[in-house]
RNA sequence: UGGGGUAUAGCCAAGUGGUAAGGCACAGGGUUUUGAUCCCUGCAUUCCCAGGUUCGAAUCCUGGUACCCCAGCCA
């Protein structure tokens, strides 16, 4: 998608062509409006933010953008107020700003409803008295036209005066709909005679009890898109057969504005699920620990899993932007917080899975000061000094008995680098009456202090790292995994939940970290080397208990080849 | 012949009649005190299929095929 690297970026997808040309030709005034509509009926996640990159990306790629935030809040039943504060927070957190263009559409429920009494008066719409099941029945099916409601011949004075007293509560939920009077032949379903306003006598979180009536969807967003004068209006494909719909309110109405609706391409993204329905039910049965739970596709959780804003607005970016019908590999994005973090985060020893080594020609009571850079490239970023004596901890990961020739790390009369310490060598193995190797005898060479070679010019192929056992600061630490096995869950009929991975967290009590740790900051990205990238949990870290969360792990090519 | 869409590599994706960009993945090599990073190199005689038009077709025409979306008083 992008023809260039970095700031020379430059987008050339369907809808940016459509965009130039439409500035070219002078359409809109000039102007590019577009906004993100969200239903404040759940948390966003990765796919909302594809749209968010897009509708208030693209504005501000043109001097005369403006994008709208602008809350679809039409059906009471399934909106709440923590939704639209939940959204807020995500929002401004990826990066964007809405200045003071924040809207909801009940906003414009006076003008909404203004325009169903026009079109009463218009004769294209009416009253219709027919149950869900009848109606249902009159729509016809995709082969089969629909037929005309008895109702639809009702005249204009009683249309008005029905829907008047609709508004004012005489008539339970349910009992008459507003439909829009266009075709019951039409092969368009949506052009069916579509409802256009339902009772619902509900407390709006923003309306209160002012209504009784709310607008549907078609209704509602092509006006609420018309009275903002958005000129772009950027939504999914499955939105595609409604455009007709979207077309003819405004037609009809003739309103002084008509935005363009333009379809594109939701994103999928495999081993993981976006659909609403489904998040709602994992969270609701427990499947995962909330919205925020780490391995959620939310971006609240992504958050919490120390993903940056930066890193899904180049994920955003490198997906493009089609009407194909596609599912992004997961490595994609991990590939995109790598990216990010690798210049970013602090490196850092830490220890998940301690094995005790005892250096046995160190001083029993010596401790040292060992230099080591925040990070290999970016002197700026400072250093920090690692203390170090006779009992450290290394990797159990790090230490096999019998390896396999190309194990560069430790086993027995082996040698490695502890980085930027001292090269050591294992001398002996200590196991329990189990067997379990539970500690390692080894030297260390005085002459290789800070890893360097020493005089004879002895090499060493691996470089582990480690921590002093007395100077650590114990901690958990929680690894994430897909949370789910397969790359579609839930593709033909199977139930998504079949595929969840029994194994998408682990949590480790007992990790030891470099006492840098100790004043670890939260939204901070620390590269605990050789392990991967992690972050402090934003719920359950304390001071007195920190808790990580494993962002993504480093790339690992010898896991790859030893498997 | 319900309607609306989409087909370019394992995954994305440029390309708009002039001889298949780029990214991810993958494979090989180099640098490296992270098996990380970084740096090279390789990776579609062919664009869903079949015909046709043309000096020339992924692009135009004709006919097929596959997949996605639509029958909420949801958005």
């Amino acid at each position: 998608m992008k023809t260039t690297n970095n700031n020379l970026t430059s987008k050339t997808d369907f809808i940016r062509q459509k965009i130039t040309a439409d500035l070219a030709t002078n359409k809109n005034q000039a102007q590019v409006i577009t906004r993100f509509p969200p239903e404040p009926n759940g948390y966003l996640h990765i796919g909302h933010a594809k749209s968010i990159c897009l509708n208030f990306g693209i504005v501000s790629e043109y001097q005369s953008g403006k994008c709208y935030l602008r809350f679809d809040d039409t059906n009471p039943s399934k909106e709440n107020i923590e939704y639209i504060e939940a959204i807020k927070n995500d929002v401004h957190w990826l990066g964007y700003d809405w200045k003071d263009n924040l809207r909801h559409t009940s906003d414009y429920f006076q003008q909404l409803y203004d325009y169903a009494i026009a079109l009463i008066k218009m004769d294209k719409a009416y009253i219709c008295s027919l149950t869900t099941e009848e109606m249902k029945e009159y729509r016809g099916t995709l082969q089969k036209p629909g037929k005309n409601s008895p109702d639809r011949n009702r005249s204009i004075a009683e249309n008005i005066n029905l829907f008047e007293r609709m508004q004012a509560g005489e008539f339970e939920d349910g009992k008459l709909v507003l439909r829009a009077k266009i075709d019951m032949g039409s092969p368009n379903i949506n052009m069916r005679d579509p409802i256009i306003y339902r009772i619902k006598k509900l407390s709006h979180p923003m309306t209160g009890d002012n209504w009784s009536i709310y607008p549907m969807y078609d209704f509602a967003h092509c006006l609420s898109d018309s009275i903002e004068d958005i000129t772009h209006s950027l939504c999914t494909l499955e939105f595609e057969d409604h455009r007709p719909l979207y077309d003819w309110f405004l037609d009809t109405l003739n309103t002084p504005k008509h935005p363009q609706q333009i379809e594109f391409a939701r994103l999928s993204l495999n081993f993981t699920v976006m659909s609403k329905r489904k998040l709602h039910e994992l969270v609701e049965n427990n499947h995962v620990n909330g919205w925020n739970d780490p391995r959620m596709p939310t971006l609240i959780g992504m958050r919490r899993r120390g993903y940056t804003p930066a890193s899904i607005r180049d994920f955003c970016d490198r997906i493009g932007l089609t009407k194909n019908d596609t599912q992004i590999e997961v490595g994609v994005l991990e590939n995109c917080i790598r990216g990010d973090l690798e210049t970013k985060a602090l490196r850092v020893l830490v220890v998940l899975k301690p094995l005790r080594v005892v250096i046995e020609n160190y001083p029993e009571a010596q401790v040292e000061y060992l230099d080591a850079p925040y990070h290999p490239k970016d002197a700026s970023m400072g250093s920090r000094q690692l203390p170090f004596s006779r009992v450290l901890y290394i990797e159990q990961d790090d230490f096999m008995e019998n390896p396999p020739k190309k194990f560069f790390r430790l086993g027995p009369g082996r040698e490695v680098r502890l980085r930027y310490a001292y090269f050591l060598t294992c001398q002996s193995v200590v196991k329990d009456e189990t067997g379990q190797v539970v500690e390692l005898r080894c030297t260390y060479d005085p002459q290789t202090k800070g890893g360097i070679t020493p005089p004879d010019g002895r090499k060493v192929k691996g470089t582990i790292h480690w921590v002093a056992a007395n100077h650590a600061i114990t901690a958990e630490i929680r690894l994430y995994d897909r949370l789910f096995n397969n790359p579609n869950p839930g593709a033909g009929n199977l139930d998504f939940k079949e595929a969840l991975n029994p194994n998408s967290i682990k949590v480790l009590n007992n990790c030891q970290l470099e006492p840098s740790l100790k004043t670890a900051e939260l939204e901070k990205s620390y590269q605990f080397e050789r392990t991967g990238y992690f972050c402090l949990d934003n719920i359950d870290s304390s001071p007195e208990k920190l808790v990580f969360n494993r962002t993504v792990t480093l790339r690992d090519s010898w896991a790859k080849k030893s498997k």
